[in-house]
DNA sequence: AGATCAGGCATTTTT
DNA sequence: TGCCTGATCT
């Protein structure tokens, strides 16, 4: 326990370290708060002294209310708060917006009408339950895709539109009727009815709930109004409506609402993210202070003013103008690459180069992307140079198959309402109950009103017939479940046993190929997760359900650790970049179309969002910084000749160093080369491959390709090329056979260098 | 019920 | 190009 005077002490020992407007924001007491904190300024620090100065002047931490924007935010703030105050910071709330309110919505649950083992329906999850309602319907599903249904559904409860004001919303229905998409309406209302007989909340629901909550029950909203004295938001500029009208409803009490943020990184409008809730915070409380953060402390002169260029272009902003003290650096490069591998390898190259100049580490460095696509140059390049790298986002590892079927299986023992579990596991592993016998058991449902849990736990009257049989074992397997929860096991001991019973990892077990394998090791890894759930001290409940809720609502940021060497190149999207930052920066495919993306332009026509992604992108870096593009690149398959960016040209060229362009021309289809290959690692083709194709690696003097083929290819057969055509057919001759075969191949200078992999098939 | 195959379609970002 | 879906066969 610390004693009273060493407190004191150390406030003053931090307070001595802040410039003046963060000591003024970490020593303002009550009354609303707006923290305008420009990129790098110290934001995090004063969040936690702030947070740390109000404990210890007697605010108890279980009346403190901080919102973050993920979890790892939260953690990490958490982490230290604790080392500033102790254990006490262990008791404040904070957490996501979805988290906090999915843990007050299952305490509040029964107000709704949910209980408290409500499922939380992740994306994937919605959309399947969306695309069966929109069959039920027998609409078409190449008009009604469930993508552009959920993303309708979503915006609406985001500004807290209920299906019913959807429907007798005439500017919303005349929309709808114009996309020819009239019954969207309709596929709300019955999606929103399907996920509460599921016992179910979608993300937008964890929101829209709460809202409905404290809009219904004025008790229960009192309650919290008085138990939160401090309510605390980051990352403000990305809040929706639905949110903003949470905390605002949360502090009409106290008063005492303090919201971060920066509207120059707002980068979440495409997910409701309202930059006015930023813009008009003065309006909602007259009384603000607002305080301005605008010394950067992260990056160089250069960098933050190029960024500060680029920014400025923007209209609808706040007044902000963000310095630095900071010594100017050296200017950023700006790298032209001849295609998407050049791009990869150029980039490789520098991070090796300036790693072995600078004596860096992997971790200094990160790359940014505008999508996750773009990463497979860079790891190809990474990979050949041996540098260890990272990739953050793409497919979550909640995301794969068998972490689902696994979850399924938890989340149908707890809530055996939950329609999607049930449609995953009922025929998982292998239990011969195909769509046929689903179909029957859900129409049974329907026709006899009663829930499927009450066809399938009696499906000797309700089914009959052969059918009843695998559907009891399935019932009857899951009754077991149950009773674990019933006795009261903790979710290790019931996952586990689930994992062995339910026959999941037994069946992954038996598969020997590499893709098994792995499998395998991720569920395991998953139920280590599980274990540390339970044996972590932070988590009283330690019930089945406690995890499952907060596993629907990890994200891709916050996957288990791979503990074993944190010390590698980082690769991701700049919006999974926010908050972070890095010695040194690589933003790439700076190419028109690309950043700022095609789709947006067309779709919501806001180059500023984009803009400020760039802002966001750039000041990540500390020391270095390094734009790069490419010339041409490969997109479905096909070449696409590019452009370089606006954004790139927006940047005020004093700050660029371009002598590091490299001089070679774009990829050109129809180059003349010709060279001999023989084929090496003949691999038996995966399962699936088409039937008649086998992949065969082969070598040449300047490159390795792997081309796959029919017939009797084996190792060590003569490969010539007769010539190249760039993503064209090449006339091959392998033992006598006329193939044609579709190559990716690079220049580089007047090199022409194949890169990887082609199909080769028998020339008819 | 499950395996196989052909054809269509997609690629923006994520709590 | 490669993945997913739905139709068709066993």
């Amino acid at each position: 326990m610390i004693k009273e005077g060493d407190r004191l002490k150390k406030t003053e020992n931090y307070l001595q370290t802040l410039n003046e407007p963060q000591r003024e924001a970490v020593l303002h007491g009550g009354g609303p708060l707006m923290i305008i904190a420009g990129a790098g300024s110290g934001k995090t620090r004063v969040l936690t002294f702030r947070i740390a100065h109000l404990i210890e002047n007697g605010v108890d931490p279980f009346r403190i209310l901080s919102l973050t924007f993920t979890n790892k935010a939260s953690g990490e703030m958490r982490q230290r708060i604790e080392a500033e105050v102790g254990t006490e910071a262990r008791n404040i709330w904070m957490g996501t917006f979805h988290s906090v309110f999915a843990k007050i919505l299952r305490i509040e649950a029964r107000y709704l009408g949910y209980t408290s083992d409500f499922s939380i329906y992740d994306t994937d999850d919605s959309k399947s339950l969306l695309r069966s309602i929109i069959k039920e319907f027998n609409l078409d599903d190449k008009v009604y895709k469930a993508n552009v249904v959920y993303n309708r559904i979503s915006g609406a409860k985001n500004r807290l539109i209920s299906a019913e004001d959807y429907l007798n919303n005439a500017i919303i229905q005349a929309d709808d009727e114009a996309a020819k998409m009239k019954e969207i309406g309709r596929i709300y209302k019955t999606y929103a009815t399907r996920c509460f007989q599921a016992n179910a909340m979608d993300f937008d629901d964890l929101l829209f709930n709460t809202n409905i909550l404290f809009r219904d029950f004025p008790d229960v909203l009192y309650k919290y109004q008085h138990k939160f004295q401090h309510v605390m938001v980051d990352e403000f500029q990305d809040t929706n409506v639905s949110q903003y009208l949470i905390t605002r409803k949360l502090s009409a009490v106290h008063r005492n609402i303090c919201v971060v943020g920066d509207d120059a990184q707002s980068i979440y409008a495409f997910r409701g993210a309202n930059i006015e809730n930023i813009l008009n915070f003065e309006k909602d409380f007259p009384d603000v202070r607002t305080i301005k953060l605008e010394q950067n402390y992260r990056s160089t002169g250069t960098i933050v003013n190029a960024a500060n260029s680029v920014i400025a272009r923007n209209k609808s902003q706040l007044k902000k103008e963000t310095f630095t003290k900071n010594e100017e650096g050296v200017l950023i490069d700006v790298i032209k690459a001849g295609s998407d591998n050049e791009e990869g390898r150029l980039i490789a190259t520098a991070i090796f180069e300036e790693k072995m100049q600078k004596a860096l580490r992997n971790e200094n460095f990160a790359i940014l992307y505008r999508t996750n696509a773009q990463s497979r140059s860079f790891e190809e390049a990474l990979r050949k140079l041996g540098i260890k790298y990272r990739i953050i986002g793409g497919m979550s590892f909640y995301q794969r198959k068998e972490i689902k079927d696994l979850l399924g299986y938890l989340r149908f023992t707890v809530n055996q309402r939950d329609e999607e579990a049930f449609k995953r596991i009922i025929n998982l592993p292998k239990r011969g109950i195909g769509d046929g016998t689903v179909a029957k058991i859900a129409v049974t449902a329907s026709e006899q009103q009663i829930a499927i849990w009450d066809v399938v736990s009696n499906s000797g009257y309700y089914i009959g017939g052969r059918l009843a049989g695998p559907i009891d074992q399935f019932a009857t397997l899951i009754k077991s479940f149950k009773l674990l929860i019933e006795e009261g096991k903790d979710a290790y001991e019931i996952a586990a046993h689930i994992a062995k019973t339910s026959g999941i990892l037994r069946e992954l077990y038996e598969d020997k190929t590499v893709e098994g394998l792995s499998r395998y090791e991720n569920v395991q890894e998953l139920l280590n997760g599980i274990k540390e759930f339970v044996d972590s001290d932070a988590n009283e409940d330690k019930s089945l359900s406690a995890f499952l809720q907060s596993v629907s609502l990890l994200t891709n940021a916050d996957e288990p650790d791979e503990n074993e060497d944190h010390d590698r190149v980082t690769m991701m999207t700049i919006h999974s970049a926010k908050g972070l930052e890095f010695r040194n920066v690589f933003v790439v495919g700076l190419e028109e179309d690309l950043f700022p993306s095609q789709m947006m332009l067309e779709s919501r026509q806001d180059l500023e969002e984009e803009r400020r992604l760039f802002y966001v992108a750039i000041t990540r870096a500390e020391q270095k910084l390094s734009f790069s593009y490419a010339e041409s690149r490969y997109q479905w398959g096909r070449l696409k000749m590019c452009e370089p960016s606006r954004f790139l040209l927006e940047v005020d060229p004093k700050f660029l160093n371009v002598t590091k362009m490299l001089q070679t021309g774009p990829e050109r289809p129809g180059a003349e080369s010709s060279g001999t290959s023989f084929v090496r690692n003949l691999t038996p083709r995966k399962p699936s491959e088409p039937r008649n194709m086998v992949s065969a690696a082969a070598h040449t003097p300047s490159s390795d390709f792997s081309p796959s083929d029919t017939s009797n290819l084996t190792e060590g057969d003569k490969v010539e090329h007769m010539k190249f055509g760039f993503g064209t057919v090449i006339k091959m001759d392998i033992n006598g056979t006329d193939r044609k075969a579709t190559v990716k191949f690079d220049t580089v200078g007047d090199k022409t260098l194949l890169l990887s992999f082609a199909k080769l098939r028998i020339l008819k």
